[in-house]
RNA sequence: GGGCGAUUAGCUCAGUUGGCUAGAGCGCCUGCUUUACACGCAGGAAGUCACAGGUUCAAGUCCUGUAUCGCCCA
């Protein structure tokens, strides 16, 4: 006997039990095909969360749509590997330690040895990694937890340093000057989705500057040009002023110059298409603003960055990364008193010393108020300065050579996109239809997003994540010998031998400079030289470049040769490891022309790691067994705001490194929202924590609830209610896991009750003949639920294939099958048949849902296996064994099944019985009292209600029941009129009731016959529809009309008082 | 500013290529300790499908516009 089941379904219990079994067999390990077996494989790579914080219900979602798909395709005999790990997320981790360590320890990060700061991250990490993982774990995600990464593992940091490697000696990498979101009081560079945006109540400030020469317009003399700005400050570094060329005054003006206030600049007025003539009647607020003058500050404003480019102007940069006005920082002619006066000003301060500057000498014309969007730090929330920085970065659209073989050349046709840049490699597969997205609109914004790409910024001024692996070599400067050769000349050979020295060097040390080093020299004079900038392909060059830099760093300040050469631990490592020739050469060539050798300061931004997730995981840049079998993968699974941030970069990379997109479906799923339709979050204490809806509900509950709200909508919205704990903690849970609480519940009892009732049964006591319709019935809608539910996750929907399952499994199995079962259980003739349907059954419908809820239906499989070990209906359909649900096969199309007839039958009984019912309520009949019933109906259906009149009788508590074509209404008898027949409960007349549902029902089918009449009616219906539909239209007609006569007649017995 | 989406019962959502007396769950009302389940059973009420035009024999569904809300990108 097996041990009983509880009355009400305890999740922790079951979840406990579960959990053991799962985690004491490798069910979810996936082991790489042996050679030459080409079996079907099944690949998705978790979107690595965040070591920042634990997970939230976004996250409960996104994994749970996962591990369904990876559940299915388990059962479906697929090698099926999820992958797990998590993400480092370089500057949401940095931050949150910042933060922590601030209000703790009241330090900051500048206040630890870099090493030191960053052991204090990792110990965060390993805490978080510890409570995601757990996480995950406790939603019975179904990972291969034996391979979890994480993307600063020496893994991943393998193929970071590959792909780094890679595309630096293709070229694509390049340092450059950008203005980037500068975070004064941090003093960090933020990305553009770090940066808020708030509504600020601000000024427009006009500032006039003379003109050098008066010029004159419709004999008007004009001697001055108003600019309007938001931030006077920025006028220091104007180094032009831009009129729109369709501005009538700019025939006049442009060419000409004018003297800038405070500081003397002579600045050209130039035209750019970007300035927004002025109106002051306009819609655009920009034009009601604008005096047709816009001050072009290249150094600090974006758009006139762009402006800057396109004509060519100076930069001048006139802060410090503090915010300070500063000439210490690419601003040279900050000589006037005034412009003196304003230095180490902080740019508030001295915004408003400039407009006072101007009010003053009478140059301020306006002030206006102006409401608009300012972009904050989400860090220190102090106002974004756009400012000039050296960043490195990836060139996406530049041409790769040695790819146009494979992917072809040129442009793709309408964009600027080269079919070998890397831009092209993520975008070609999508044309092509190799990559799609679900939904499909999505697939717009990739697109979108691609074709107008800009080169990617990779560095990110912090101390968290892979340090960027590019030496900075500054060569001494030449000596000029004036003897033939120009200066230049004189530099280009000095730096060509430096060159040669390095590579010498490095080859001395064992390194084969052509394969396994990069390098290039920058064009750009920076701080006097032309720097040398060297990557390796391994750590190897760093090493030597480290000993290097230590040991130079150690000649410094030591005169004599014997000095130079004393012994210190760099110099020693450095003979030991590479050899006394290379030491040697150090000091022989070396220590005269290098002046500096240091490892770039910055980190690579987070999504660079995260691009090479699909591949890094499998153990790439070498050919592991795990990455021939599981490379491509399938599906990534995310949500839509990380389209561009990550999907893009991985297909990307995915081409270009490991030659093939990383997979082929993208799905994307809706973003949980609370019940006010708001983004859930920390801020609005509005969230959900995934371990209260477990606590509370079940897993299983949740993941129900998670399931069967996913659409293919992009938000859906989950209502938020408080709810206190047992140990008094006030926390948010959802009204809505009661949905899955619930169905997890009846599934338990309905389980708990057909395994009372299979105990000890007999396989082979089922015998196909014995059948009865119920039994015929409910196959053939299991069969029907198993090909919609297959079908439906195919094309990933959830909300679907589940609210199928939800019908099959309680509206028909339980309300209707366990019921009519009940008394054939307790007869030995029917027992066995109804027996193994059942087990069949209950077999099959577990097994359809274990992928959204796998921990219940893995507790009632094992107890299923217990009580009938073998359910298979002998030669009608197979339910393969196993020792798990996890690794049992998914139930197997069973057309044959599919019965028609019994269905149409069964829905004539439901509906009588419905019928009934209805009456019995409408009439305040008790439960207990049997009713006597007739049905005057068409003969066919007379006799498929009079062979199942058990089935009514014991549905609806009714003795006796007899239908026929010419039964007659029994006298006292309540009646109801059904689209097919009439029924009548003898004994029950309520006549004023009855009048009441007549006259109802007569309105409802009046109101439905004058539709189609009136579209009968209508000579371009019956001419133009489908002959079908008209056809179809008729038949209602009709059974409209009989319904309604009969109604009509009932009504005018009861005015007879019969 | 550019793009995407939503608007259907009190709430959360379905509604395939146009063919509808517009469905489900929750909530609401009535009745029920029917030995699997009150996290349940039986029944019921409840909708101008945001608004305005248009296409069509036919519009919740297609087109145009408007309004409100939301998201993404700049």
């Amino acid at each position: 006997m097996a041990e009983q089941l509880s009355k009400t379904y305890d999740p922790k219990t079951v979840e406990g039990q579960v959990n053991h079994l799962w985690s004491s067999h490798s069910y979810f390990h996936a082991e790489p095909h042996a050679d030459g077996d080409d079996g079907a494989t099944y690949t998705i790579v978790i979107p690595p969360p965040n070591v920042t914080a634990p997970l939230h219900l976004g996250h409960a979602l996104n994994n749970t749509l996962q591990d369904i798909l990876i559940r299915l395709r388990r059962m479906q005999n697929y090698n099926t590997l999820w992958m797990p790990g998590t993400d480092h997320a370089g500057i949401a981790t940095q931050t949150v330690v910042e933060k922590r360590i601030l209000s703790e320890e009241g330090k900051r990060r500048t206040d630890f040895e870099r090493a030191e700061f960053v052991g204090r991250v990792q110990a965060w990490k390993d805490e978080y990694e510890a409570t995601i993982i757990g996480q995950l774990k406790a939603m019975g995600c179904s990972c291969d937890w034996d391979r979890t990464r994480f993307t600063m593992d020496e893994v991943c940091a393998k193929a970071v340093r590959s792909t780094f490697f890679k595309l630096f000696k293709d070229g694509l990498i390049y340092r450059g000057k950008r203005l980037v979101n500068w975070d004064p009081a941090t003093q960090t560079v933020l990305a553009d989705d770090e940066v808020e945006h708030e509504t600020v109540q601000g000024h427009f400030w006009y500032l006039k500057y003379p003109l050098v020469e008066p010029v004159e317009i419709d004999s008007e003399k004009i001697e001055c040009v108003t600019v309007a700005t938001t931030r006077p400050e920025t006028m220091l570094g104007d180094t032009a002023i831009a009129m729109n060329p369709g501005d009538k005054r700019a025939a006049h003006l442009v060419g000409k110059k004018v003297r800038l206030p405070i500081v003397g600049r002579l600045i050209p007025i130039i035209a750019d298409e970007h300035v927004v003539l002025p109106d002051p009647d306009s819609e655009d607020e920009k034009a009601r603003f604008s005096t047709g003058f816009l001050k072009v500050t290249p150094a600090h404003d974006p758009d006139d960055w762009q402006i800057g480019q396109r004509h060519k102007l100076d930069i001048v940069n006139v802060m410090a990364p503090d915010g300070s006005i500063s000439d210490k920082h690419g601003w040279e002619d900050a000589d006037e008193p005034e412009a003196q006066s304003l230095l180490g000003m902080d740019r508030f301060e001295a915004r408003e010393a400039i407009v006072e500057w101007f009010r003053t000498e009478k140059l301020l014309e306006d002030v206006r108020q102006y409401v608009h969007e300012v972009g904050h730090s989400y860090r220190s929330h102090v106002p974004i300065e756009p400012y000039l920085s050296d960043q490195w970065y990836i060139a996406v659209k530049k041409p790769i050579e040695h790819l146009s073989k494979k992917s072809g050349q040129g442009l793709i046709e309408g964009t600027d996109v080269p079919l070998n840049s890397l831009a092209g490699l993520a975008l070609k597969p999508l044309l092509d239809s190799r990559l799609s997205f679900i939904p499909d609109r999505y697939a717009k914004t990739y697109q979108a997003w691609l074709e107008n790409l800009r080169d990617w910024p990779i560095s990110r001024q912090l101390w968290w994540g892979h340090r960027i692996p590019v030496w900075v070599i500054e060569f001494s400067h030449a000596h000029y010998s004036g003897s033939g050769e120009s200066r230049e000349e004189a530099m280009k050979r000095h730096d060509q031998e430096c060159e040669t020295h390095v590579q010498e060097f490095l080859q001395l040390c064992g390194v084969n400079f052509d394969n396994e080093v990069a390098s290039f020299r920058s064009d750009r004079l920076i701080e006097g030289t032309f720097p040398f900038y060297v990557c390796g392909k391994t750590e190897k060059v760093d090493e030597i470049l480290e000993l290097l830099s230590k040991i130079l760093a150690h000649k410094r300040g030591h005169r004599s040769k014997e000095q130079l050469v004393m012994d210190n631990a760099a110099n020693n490592e450095l003979k030991a490891k590479f050899g006394n020739n290379a030491f040697k050469y150090i000091f022989d060539n070396l220590h005269q022309r290098i002046r500096t050798c240091t490892l770039d300061e910055d980190v690579l931004d987070t999504w660079f790691s995260s691009a090479l997730w699909p591949f890094s995981t499998l153990g790439w840049p070498d050919e592991t067994p795990e990455l021939k079998t599981f490379y491509p993968g399938n599906v990534l699974c995310t949500a839509r705001e990380i389209i561009t941030l990550w999907v893009s970069r991985m297909v990307m990379m995915g081409q270009y490194c490991a030659g093939d997109i990383p997979f082929s479906d993208v799905y994307i799923h809706a973003m949980i929202q609370d019940g006010e339709g708001r983004k859930m979050s920390k801020s609005l204490g509005n969230g959900i924590d995934p371990l209260v809806a477990i606590d509370s509900h079940g897993v299983d509950a949740m993941r129900f609830t998670l399931a069967s709200m996913t659409t293919d909508t992009q938000d859906i919205r989950m209502p938020v209610a408080a709810m206190t704990l047992p140990d008094g903690r006030k926390v948010n849970t959802s009204p809505k896991f009661d949905v899955g609480r619930n169905f997890c519940n009846k599934l338990w009892n309905a389980s708990r009750f057909a395994l009372m009732n299979i105990e000890g049964m007999d396989p082979a006591g089922f015998d196909p003949e014995k059948m009865d319709i119920t039994d015929k019935w409910i196959l053939s809608r299991l069969a029907e639920t198993i090909s919609e539910v297959t079908e439906s996750l195919d094309k990933f929907k959830y909300s679907e294939p589940l609210a199928g399952l939800y019908r099959f499994f309680w509206n028909d199995l339980c309300d209707w099958y366990l019921e009519w079962a009940k008394p054939r259980m307790q007869n030995e003739q029917t027992k066995p048949i109804a027996q193994n349907v059942l087990a069949f059954a209950l077999d099959q419908v577990l097994r359809l849902l274990h992928p959204f809820v796998p921990f219940i239906t893995e507790g009632i499989f094992q107890k299923l296996n217990e009580v009938a070990p073998v359910r298979g209906l002998d030669r009608l359909a197979e339910a393969k064994s196993s020792e798990s649900l996890v690794i049992a096969e998914w139930p197997r199309g069973i057309d044959s099944l599919r019965e028609p007839d019994a269905e149409e039958q069964i829905e004539i009984v439901q509906e009588v019985v419905r019928t009934i019912r209805e009456i019995r309520n409408n009439r305040n009949i008790p439960p207990k009292v049997s009713l006597v019933v007739s049905v005057r109906t068409r003969q066919e259906i007379a006799d498929i209600l009079n062979s199942s009149a058990e089935l009514i009788a014991q549905s609806a508590g009714v003795k006796n029941i007899r239908a026929g074509a010419d039964i007659a209404k029994p006298a006292n008898a309540a009646v109801a009129v059904t689209d097919s027949a009439e029924v009548y409960v003898h004994d029950a007349v309520d006549s004023e009731a009855e009048r009441l549902r007549f006259e109802k029902q007569k309105q409802q089918i009046e109101k439905a016959k004058s539709g189609i009449e009136a579209k009968l009616a209508n000579e371009n219906f019956v001419t133009r529809a489908k002959p079908q539909v008209v056809a179809q239209a008729k038949d209602k007609l009709t059974q409209l009309t009989e319904q309604l006569k009969t109604v009509d007649r009932h009504l005018s017995e009861l005015d007879n008082g019969g």
